[in-house]
DNA sequence: CGAAGTGTTGACTAAACTCAAGTACTGTGG
DNA sequence: CCACAGTACTTGAGTTTAGTCAACACTTCG
């Protein structure tokens, strides 16, 4: 208690224009048009931001929660990238998800009180946390923040589907295809380039979460580069011919 | 009471205790202690009963709802069985889940207002309907509704990641191991046979869920019966090596 | 720098798919 | 109640896609 008292302390001192990434109000926060605060206007996002925990950043491999942990609270993406995934019963990684700045993670330990998934940071990340006591009051008392976190849970479950279609229906290039053109939407949602960008996650980890080998990966990776499709320079990738792997996705098989 | 007599009437030769089910209240409900009552007490049940339209059953074939259709109402299954799917891009159906008494779908439709998949009976189906609203308003009334609903769709999240997880890793015997345990647990919870009973959907449907095609769902289904794990006749399947299944699907690979 | 991790490529294999043919149900109309 | 049509299911033979195993190259970082 007293060490926050002390943090908060020399936070004053800060200017408010060079605060810590961290501690910015959502009101402020670059990704508020795309993050929980879409959910209330002005005078009712005092709230929000009062319950929110503004965390230090995470580094490369620490875990913003584990699966079995007790659910207590839901998370927003400050900066950086996560992975979701479940140890199946063979002790064998799941990949279920990928996360980006401006999304919510944690609604999936909702029903059994403990989370059903661990999440890890890929890169250095910063997180915002909001109990879910709080987030549940806020529910009652804003029925549009109640409908919002409606919207993302059912959104995760059609996010969902629409991966079990992927791994059900199609080849390795259409899931790899899939996977760009999501990252590729993300990226533009955050103002980004929508055709050049970095991967955060490794070939492994891809793989993991296509239901596929980290061979095959590397294969359409580099079938990919040859046919001019993407230009594919480790981890960087820039989308050459984007109605291609449009036309790939659509399965015009 | 006096309606009751009324019914029963209308329904001739029926004697009392083969009231049509879908005139029951939730009170009364056999499915009351997995169904959505559970998260009320008593007195405030008949607020929910009082919301709730009791439709009259849908034959085969026909549609709960349709992917598309404006976002109204969830249904909760009173009997029969029902598949939810949706159509991939190229017209392709996916079958995105199977559906038993007590369980509650059309929860997907939240997030964009409208459904996600469509969903239709697999046979003769009662479907209690409760719209949305009152749904919404029962949940801001009752804290215990709003959890329970909001773990609906958290445990919808978790299955779905199951079935990634299944659809990813593993082979056409341990997918259709894992289906079938399913089938048998959910058949416990509600007081029925788990190791004998009749599968509501085809062949095809269970291999395009599944992510499968019908020849290998088939033979996986003859390999079963030969080897002393199932006896199938047709679509009635009795489980003659549980410990087997289970083991197929704890993945010994 | 060197070790460990990560990614790429090749040769071979296996699981599931496709195509094809035939059998067994199911439901409808005579 | 049977005959027939149409669907659903089964089985076999051959093919294909992605997986396995193995060797090697490239990063990254202590």
């Amino acid at each position: 208690m007293q060490q926050i008292m002390a943090e908060n302390l020399s936070e004053k001192n800060n200017p408010v224009s060079c605060r810590s990434a961290f501690q910015t109000k959502c009101g402020n926060c670059r990704l508020n048009s795309i993050c929980l605060p879409i959910a209330l206007q002005e005078p009712d996002l005092d709230s929000l931001d009062r319950v929110i925990h503004r965390n230090k950043p995470l580094r490369k491999g620490e875990h913003v929660f584990r699966e079995n942990d007790n659910f207590t609270a839901i998370y927003a993406i400050r900066s950086g990238f996560v992975k979701a995934y479940r140890l199946t019963d063979d002790g064998k990684e799941q990949v279920t998800g990928f996360y980006f700045p401006g999304e919510i993670i944690g609604l999936d330990g909702i029903s059994q009180n403990k989370h059903s998934v661990s999440a890890k940071a890929l890169e250095t990340a910063a997180i915002c946390e909001i109990p879910f006591e709080d987030a549940e009051a806020l529910s009652s008392r804003f029925p549009s923040m109640q409908r919002h976190l409606f919207s993302l849970m059912s959104q995760e479950i059609i996010q969902d589907q629409q991966l079990i279609t992927l791994l059900s229906k199609n080849t390795a290039e259409e899931r790899i295809s899939a996977l760009i053109l999501s990252i590729s939407d993300r990226n533009a949602a955050r103002k980004l380039s929508p055709t050049s960008f970095r991967l955060p996650m490794s070939r492994t980890d891809i793989g993991n979460y296509l239901g596929l080998t980290v061979e095959t990966v590397s294969r359409v990776f580099s079938r990919f580069q040859k046919n001019g499709t993407l230009e594919v320079n480790n981890k960087e990738i820039t989308i050459l011919d984007i109605d291609q792997l449009r036309g790939i996705v659509t399965s015009e098989a």
